[in-house]
DNA sequence: CGCCTTTTTCAAAGCGCTTTGATGGTCTGC
DNA sequence: GCAGACCATCAAAGCGCTTTGAAAAAGGCG
């Protein structure tokens, strides 16, 4: 059923219908209710893309989330992220496009997803200290919000991010202030943001501290498990191993538990360890004394805030670029502890 | 730049241009050069909105992705799944369109998107043995393909599924055939169906072998770590652990391994394990000998396949129900090995 | 009761594309 | 040299909706 022929079964206008039924004043009361009542008989809902072309919008939000051919690894936090999303677009009658678009082929495909005109506005996914996808997507005059930042950029953009650096700052000192000396870092690839605000955190509190980083204690890569537990094997083989140990995701931190259980030595005791903690939904840290002593930061209501400051920005687009910065917060469980006397 | 004016630059009717730019024949080829050349120049893509109106296809495709409110858990393989389907569409010029759908609102909102017209059709994720969204899919008349199957269920309908069954059978004989004789099955949620099959697959293994389950050894939930964790040091705990495990997902085992790990018994020598492994990007299994036995199948490459059965299925509809079964291959890890003798 | 204002409804244009049916132009072949 | 067959191109209708500008109906007031 369209619009034509609900409003000649009514033997009303199409105008006085879509009016009816998109709440315009111009219409009289009785008259709404019987075209909204005959609208849900019928199960009329109006086609959406005659809908766009009237109105020059597209009702829905793209997501564009890189990957790359080399590590050919979706993120697993794009999933929490997009089900906050998801949430808000759904109660404003918005649909959500992902696009996957390899390294390559960046450019082309933001044009036309801007000139083949269906999406209203883009969360960008994924971004790297230099990140030339960002000026592009300015210039494209396109309504978009990254969900991280690029540092070496100085244009002015819509973002929401975590703050990488203090909650990594905070995690070292709180090792630190246990009396941890050596402390590694299983880090994510570097070339992203997240990752080298993250070290710099690091290197602020060993600084802070009067310590010097031991690139012996440095490891970054994808946030696999693999990585945690070669990493910490590497480490618990060479002559000075560290007695604590910083991670930036909870499947790497699995890693390293593993390599430590292992060798025979406790978590919490021997070598303490302090994660970060996306608060994924198949990898809850969230027992009453949890786990890992973590910097907790919930990417799914990351997911939900970068919706909403899109959607604002999309119904006023002069209200320029918004920021929005996350604390995380410092969770004790039960992977730390006071640094073994030597 | 839209199709009426890049015409006029060109000095031809819009007829002309659509024509030479979707390859019509009636068009000569100089003539076709010439517009091509002029729409690279100008970044000429059609909108997306238009084309649709006009043609009657949205070129996208949806995928429906259960939530449920009581365990709001995103299942992580969707993630992997969709990176392969979308490969293929992008191949095929179509959008990924993804709805998170809460179970109370599923008849509305698939009537939605089928009467908004913006997917031209979906994939079913997550399928209960016992799924209505089948049978009302099938009466909307939208072309689906289902991710699973729905066993109790009599209609007809296209699906690409894993051989979960035997997947599973496979796995327990194998640890019966190393003379293991106490075997666990740490599954997930039943009522979803692959977990069901699979715990049948398991049953015939033991039932075979002259084995009766032992309801003790059985547990099903959320496939979390901590799942795997507490049902196996629950298990420790008990009067007569058992010598082998079977787990439904790698993160499952994995929360197993680190319950070994903690009683200081060793996986492969004490207790044997053969996990599922849906070869998801962030926890791979996949070192020269891999960490874990496993029944491999790869979730990636079969959201590849439903992509392309679903394409076909569109283009002809007339085609009829398809379906597709995978195998998993089983995997040699070492976290298997000969029964302990006791 | 008639004039003016307000309310309610409508016809038609337009969004950007595809596609049908028509129209000149250019070749063939006799 | 001309009928018939192609070729290349075009004008216009239509996809399903919103929205403008106009008209009809209803209400208010002296």
């Amino acid at each position: 059923m369209n619009l034509k022929q609900l409003a000649e079964h009514l033997g009303l206008s199409q105008t006085t219908v879509s009016r009816a039924l998109n709440g315009y004043p111009e219409v009289r009361e009785a008259t709404r209710l019987r075209v909204q009542e005959a609208a849900r008989l019928h199960n009329y809902t109006p086609n959406a893309r005659a809908k766009g072309l009237a109105t020059g919008r597209a009702m829905s939000i793209g997501h564009v989330i890189p990957v790359s051919k080399k590590h050919e690894m979706v993120n697993p936090v794009f999933a929490d992220f997009i089900t906050g999303s998801s949430e808000v677009y759904t109660r404003a009658g918005y649909d959500l496009v992902i696009s996957l678009v390899e390294d390559g082929a960046q450019e082309q495909r933001y044009r036309d997803l801007r000139a083949k005109g269906n999406v209203d506005g883009l969360i960008v996914h994924g971004p790297q200290r230099v990140d030339s996808r960002i000026d592009f997507l300015a210039d494209l005059g396109i309504p978009f919000v990254v969900h991280g930042r690029a540092s070496d950029m100085t244009a002015d953009y819509s973002w929401i991010d975590m703050n990488n650096r203090r909650a990594f700052r905070r995690a070292t000192q709180f090792l630190i202030d246990l009396g941890h000396r050596r402390i590694a870092l299983i880090n994510g690839i570097e070339a992203m943001d997240f990752a080298y605000r993250r070290r710099e955190g690091y290197r602020a509190a060993l600084e802070n501290a009067g310590l010097t980083p031991d690139p012996a204690l440095l490891f970054s890569g994808e946030m696999t498990e693999e990585l945690g537990y070669n990493a910490m094997r590497q480490m618990l083989a060479a002559p000075a191993p560290p007695t604590a140990v910083v991670t930036s995701s909870i499947v790497t931190a699995i890693g390293v538990r593993h390599a430590l259980d292992e060798a025979g030595l406790v978590m919490g005791r021997d070598v303490s360890l302090v994660s970060h903690d996306d608060d994924l939904s198949y990898l809850r840290n969230r027992a009453a004394v949890p786990v890992f002593t973590a910097t907790r930061s919930p990417v799914r209501s990351h997911g939900a805030l970068a919706a909403e400051m899109l959607l604002e920005l999309i119904a006023d687009p002069g209200s320029g670029p918004r920021h929005r910065m996350l604390e995380a917060e410092l969770i004790i469980g039960r992977s730390t502890g006071p640094a073994p006397q030597s």
